[in-house]
DNA sequence: CCAACATTCAAACACCCGTTTGAATCGTTT
DNA sequence: AAACGATTCAAACGGGTGTTTGAATGTTGG
């Protein structure tokens, strides 16, 4: 989490946790097996808890379409119980997550959409159902949006902590984060089309238009 | 922008420049030097091109506030620039660039914050005057979540390419991105505020008050 | 109690890293 | 032409990497 894939070695991990140096290779074979098995320890179970969320509410739904609060909640809700949940990996557990989503090294690249197939099947029809308007292209977009601002706050980029003007209340606090990303995420989904006549936007033509050649 | 920081070599780099490997050392200093100078040269001035682009745009307004939409063309129109000058870097270093934010190495947490600084406050200062009526802190939440989208869009992260359901046409082109991505942050920086009073916006009782431990 | 297996451990292995060195080469200037 | 600083280059340096090895130590079942 705190230094990347790479940057993170096993003789670092091994002294942390007291433990020889040839047990990981002896009990996981590798270091990808070893990542790769901390992700499915932790991962799996999170995203089952999500899938199972939102067979509750829609099965309370009676076959109606859910809102989009319902459906953030079902992907929020168990997020945030493992936040609280220091035994099942906590907080750390969730940044983590959040920079798995970018991390370059091979071994995540094939790890996360393995976790997330059945998650991003589920929430896609269930965001389909409650969003008609939106044709499917766009919607997977915005889904796709979505998940790199959720994956990115949770992350907690200290790059970025820098960058604020006043200091956010709440950047640790995966609860304050996410009360704050949901109806900013909320609206994003259900934006008005940008070439469907009534909103003028950003001519297309125009975005670049203006000449940058200012440049100090 | 393939590998990350710590997993490219200065020996990769070396030898795909064809160029000597003591070289780098020679005139850079150091493999953080090397970077920090590609992130000075490329970065300096799409951000400069960004403040330039604002500048106009506020002359233009002659003093009255600008629309989301205006102030998102300042940050997004030099982007496309760059991406449609391959000299300048093009689309590669866009990815680089998306990359970068969530880029554990210690040097990219020195040098964003710095080229950034200056964007964000003058950013800030518009948005602040275009969306009167978003509270300081609120607003400087859906700042981070607008860097954090956009960042994590244009790092075009593989691993989510093989989440899509469908195929996303357009995925290595900056501009698909953008054309798409615009409307969607512009309708999040316009949310509606969770309570119109004070803090708890969502009551944090319900949220996350569905059992979770249907878990499989 | 002892054989048999499972685990731990220190040491070594082969390899790659960023950086340094000192000689060879290049370009320019006197 | 000679001298001199700037650059290139092959080689080496010290150190860190993931992984393997083989002996020492636990742990369990007959």
């Amino acid at each position: 989490m705190e230094l990347g894939y790479a940057a993170t070695s096993l003789r670092m991990i091994t002294a942390k946790a007291e433990v020889n140096l040839a047990a990981v290779n002896y009990h996981f074979g590798s270091k990808d097996a070893l990542i790769r098995e901390v992700f499915e320890r932790r991962l799996g179970p999170l995203n089952s808890a999500r899938i199972a969320h939102l067979d509750e509410l829609e099965l309370g739904a009676c076959g109606g379409p859910l809102t989009i609060e319902q459906i953030m909640e079902a992907i929020v809700a168990p997020a945030l119980q493992v936040s609280r949940n220091p035994l099942g990996g906590g907080a750390v557990f969730l940044r983590l997550l959040g920079r798995a989503f970018s991390e370059p090294a091979d071994s995540m690249r094939e790890i996360l959409p393995a976790q997330y197939r059945q998650v991003v099947v589920r929430f896609k029809e269930a965001l389909v159902r409650a969003l008609p308007e939106i044709p499917d292209q766009e919607l997977t977009w915005r889904m796709h949006f979505m998940f790199g601002a959720l994956s990115y706050s949770l992350a907690g980029n200290d790059a970025l902590k820098l960058i604020a003007t006043c200091n956010l209340e709440g950047v640790d606090e995966p609860e304050a984060i996410i009360r704050r990303l949901v109806p900013f995420l909320a609206a994003g989904l259900r934006a008005p089309l940008p070439h469907a006549g009534h909103q003028h936007g950003v001519p297309p033509r125009k975005i670049g238009s203006v000449s940058g050649r200012r440049v100090a």
